[in-house]
DNA sequence: CGATTCCTTGAGGCATCTCAAGGCAAGTGG
DNA sequence: CCACTTGCCTTGAGATGCCTCAAGGAATCG
């Protein structure tokens, strides 16, 4: 678990001048400056965009920035401008109640866009942080609204992302409303088998970035429990767990486990 | 709850003649038919619109439809086409895993918007069912979008709502993820409270539309639980209940209740 | 090499679930 | 009008899954 003291600094924002290092063949610093010539433009917010409309998004100037292990992208109550899309690393998004109870309500990867609840009041509802070193694209939402006034494509691209969140956030509600421990922690592994399969890693065999605790925090168990669910899968042979090490040995009987109350 | 059989009917849409009502003093039928004079509108779309682009909304052509107590106004699965705003009644809304079990994930009561998640993949993926009799307006999706083309504020108005979907979704997450049956009931009665009052009712006085199983269903527990968490709130002298009819005794106690982790 | 963090495992306790019985109110049919 | 059914709620008693507390191991870091 990540201490306060942790989470309470932001890295500021670096702008990057992206028109100058556009055409620069491929060095080492930034690859694609464009959305249109993004690795990430099938996952991200161009996904579903046709070529034009992918041009247009183009026109947008955002910022690239890196963010350390541990370190907060933005923190819950921070005004709300930007909309965050993940390059490379791993988050996770918590909510913490009045007492201090805290609460991961997600994880997101390359790909994954970050902060759609800051829209509704003006100011992030849930904060993000990194989970390992990472970056992200800092997109000004008052000029992606300004950019999307001019075609509907786009405003449909946002307004679809966040009708998935909240189609996410139901499953996860199912989950935690009424599964038990194994099959919580079996629908979180197949959620992320799937997740890295789509971004071209192996969908057996992957490397968790969150802590036991922050699985915890987000399945609704305490880490004790998502502990022994782990060691209970090994012994059923469903996985081979090394600490944050996993290796999916049967799909098919963790699938099973997830639906287990059926019948 | 509600068996397959009553849910598996939808009633047809029933296009109302607008215009040849709006003029009409107020007699029983339509009292309002534009969105400018919907006695809703500080709850519902128009909110935070100015007037200029409320009666841009007028220009919306949308059906108003009857929804019988048990009777599904979509279902799970069912093409997307209409965003539904509530005039009056209340419903639920629900998600099914693939072994059948059923969850609710919300309540919607009048001025609140539904089927917002059928945006992401162009299918509901929820179902909404009508607790009592009720009126809505399917407000049908292309043509707002169409509307909102035209000027940004409109689309900022639904993007918003949806947002604040998300974050509503974060609340009830951190709810069923750390708190416990007395603390889940608390919140519930007091969000209920809440929106009565903000819809000109009792806050402390009402009604539930949502049978205990129905409530345990939406805060993760079992209808025994809902029913014994009612009987010790009355015992403590925070409530009053009976049956479906609550009464708020100690609205601070309550408040304690819901806080009570906090030492 | 000690301090720290994270993970695993065990033992016991407790909150919630499960199962069961009964009450109340509304609806139904004789 | 009354017996009967049905749906919903309440309450009790026992079972259980997860939590709590505790101890110890492994990896990392200064």
């Amino acid at each position: 678990m990540y201490t306060a003291a942790q989470a309470s600094s932001v890295t500021p924002v670096h702008f990057m001048p992206r028109n100058g290092f556009a055409e620069v063949p491929a060095a080492g610093a930034p690859l694609q400056a464009f959305c249109s010539s993004c690795h990430l433009k099938d996952l991200c917010l161009p996904c579903g965009l046709a070529g034009i409309d992918v041009e247009r998004l183009d026109g947008l100037k955002f910022a690239r920035r890196r963010i350390k292990e541990g370190q907060a992208l933005y923190h819950e109550g921070n005004s709300f401008g930007f909309l965050y899309a993940v390059r490379s690393g791993t988050f996770k998004s918590t909510v913490t109640s009045r007492d201090g109870r805290e609460q991961v309500t997600g994880f997101n990867m390359a790909g994954e866009l970050m902060g759609l609840d800051g829209l509704a009041h003006g100011t992030h509802a849930s904060g993000a942080t990194a989970l390992e070193d990472a970056e992200i694209c800092a997109i000004p939402y008052a000029q992606l609204t300004e950019l999307a006034a001019g075609g509907a494509a786009l405003q449909q691209v946002v307004s679809r992302l966040m009708s998935r969140e909240i189609v996410r956030e139901h499953s996860l509600m199912l989950l935690l409303g009424s599964m038990n421990a194994e099959e919580r922690l079996a629908a979180f592994l197949l959620n992320l088998s799937q997740r890295m399969k789509a971004r071209g890693y192996s969908a057996s065999e992957f490397h968790l970035r969150m802590s036991r605790a922050e699985i915890g925090s987000y399945l609704g168990m305490k880490l004790e429990t998502v502990s022994r669910a782990f060691s209970n899968f090994q012994q059923q042979g469903l996985l081979q767990v090394d600490k944050k090490h996993v290796r999916i040995v049967d799909h098919a009987g963790l699938t099973r486990a997830f639906e287990m109350r059926v019948q």
